[in-house]
RNA sequence: CAGGCUGGUCGGGCAGUCGCGGUCCUGCGUUGUCGGGAUCGAGGAAAGUCCGCACUCCAUAGAGCACGACGUCGGAGAGUACCCCGGGGUGGGGAAACCGCCGAGAGGCGCGAACCUACCGGAUAAAAGGGCCACAGAAACAAACAGCCCACGCAAGUGUGGUGAUGGUGAAAAGGUGGUGUAAGAGACCACCGGCGCCCGCAGUAAUGCGGGUGGCCAGGUAACCCCCGUCGGGAGCAAGGCCAAGCAGGGGCGAUUUCGUCCGUGGACGAUGGGAGACUGCUCGUCUCCAUACGUGUCCUUCCCUCUUGUGGGAGGGACCAGCCCCGGGUAGGCUGCAUCGAGCGGCGCGGAGACGCGCCGCCCAGAGAGAUGACUGCCCAGGCGGAGAAAUCCGCUGGACAGAAUGCGGCUUAUAGACCAGCCUGAGGA
């Protein structure tokens, strides 16, 4: 995931906490929020509850690869509805440390679906 | 071969696909949140933050006190870092890391290799003091419980005195054995042995050791108690510090009161015209937006209540507007820097040294983020583990890699760590 995906000051992140509306998964969860920015911005976090530093990098590592092959179809859709952007946060839970990057591909699937960024689930994935 | 000790090395490898970050180069009808290429990209502990140094800011005339840390000897690190003086050096001074490294001594401990020593300054000891020593015990540094002895009080018994030989207590009760001596005893005295101090000699750079002489000095321990002696020590930290600097607030300045028409009527509304400011845009034109001098009993919008001619008036509350631009200093968010290689740097070879290490030659340039790059998947292989087959070599299957992630740099220490390898040594057993 390249940097210019991402959300990187403080100040997005905190507005993005306050206001935006969160999806709660075992794994993961995201909080989304619309912006004026035509784009998506993903913000990945670990807290000092996921671990440590070894499994904090582990668990960001982990979201940023199965977030990759995610984006374009999030921004397509975008582009097909014409609508906002959006800012998003990942915040990895204890769990995450030992899941596989299939475990959490399909637990991200599952939120963008919940949370109506993404109509369908991909062919051969299914949410749990 | 088995068990053990010490030191050191490594801590998965190769290939492919996809991906991430830095640096450099490069392409362009598209200058991009663009494309392409090259190259580099975690550790032995990157960790804990227990310390030292560099670096930065603050404080600082000099000296002392207080406080803190440390304490066998020699060496390496290092005459380095750093400081001082000077125009100029072959100049002057000179470190540190909560006991680090090498060697030696002393004490302790283990059969031994080894290991440990805040148990290595001082308790009369280069020189001076204070405190404390639980319980038990008569008494813990001054002492008489029992016992022993003598004298006196007639005696039994008791008291006064002497005694540290005997008993008991204790971690520890004043060096041991024998003798002399004595009322009984005692280093009180003598011989030998042990310890300590002093003197001399020898060995060693020294700590110290050995030998001789000498002094009855032998009345303890504790200085991770105060204290004394010696040495060293300003404080805070890269969120240090430096530079730039939106917005808001502050200070200063610039800034348009045009004309005409219509309508209500001492002032306004609307339209046109001209003016001012900003943006598009680097400039011209043009277009668009805003402004009309004004913090007032202002204008506009709006909610509720009352009045009630359903329109007006009054009251209470809420919101919007009353420009814009320029300069100034301080400075928040934020950005840039510090910050990524030229250093007590790393690697190889040679020489010197018992070693820590030193010298010489050759080669190398080696991660650098700021919500934080160094990852994912697949295949093959490897150390190791488990199971099976086999007399064995070996073969087959399954499994399989710990602790852990840079954030200013370097150094010491501590802690975590699956497993593997190498070297030297010790003990025991067996063989030649």
């Amino acid at each position: 995931m390249q940097r210019r995906f991402r959300l990187s000051r403080s100040d997005d992140f905190k507005r993005v906490r306050r206001t935006g509306k969160s999806y709660a998964h075992p794994l993961v969860v995201l909080v989304a929020q619309a912006s004026e920015q035509k784009q998506i911005r993903i913000g990945v976090t670990a807290g000092k509850t996921t671990g440590t530093a070894v499994h904090r990098n582990r668990a960001k590592r982990l979201l940023r690869e199965a977030m990759r092959p995610l984006i374009p179809a999030l921004t397509l859709r975008l582009a097909q509805d014409n609508a906002s952007g959006w800012d998003l946060i990942l915040i990895a839970r204890p769990a995450l440390v030992t899941a596989t990057l299939e475990d959490t591909r399909s637990a991200l699937t599952n939120l963008f679906t919940r949370a109506r960024l993404l109509q369908s689930v991909p062919v051969d994935e299914s949410p749990e």
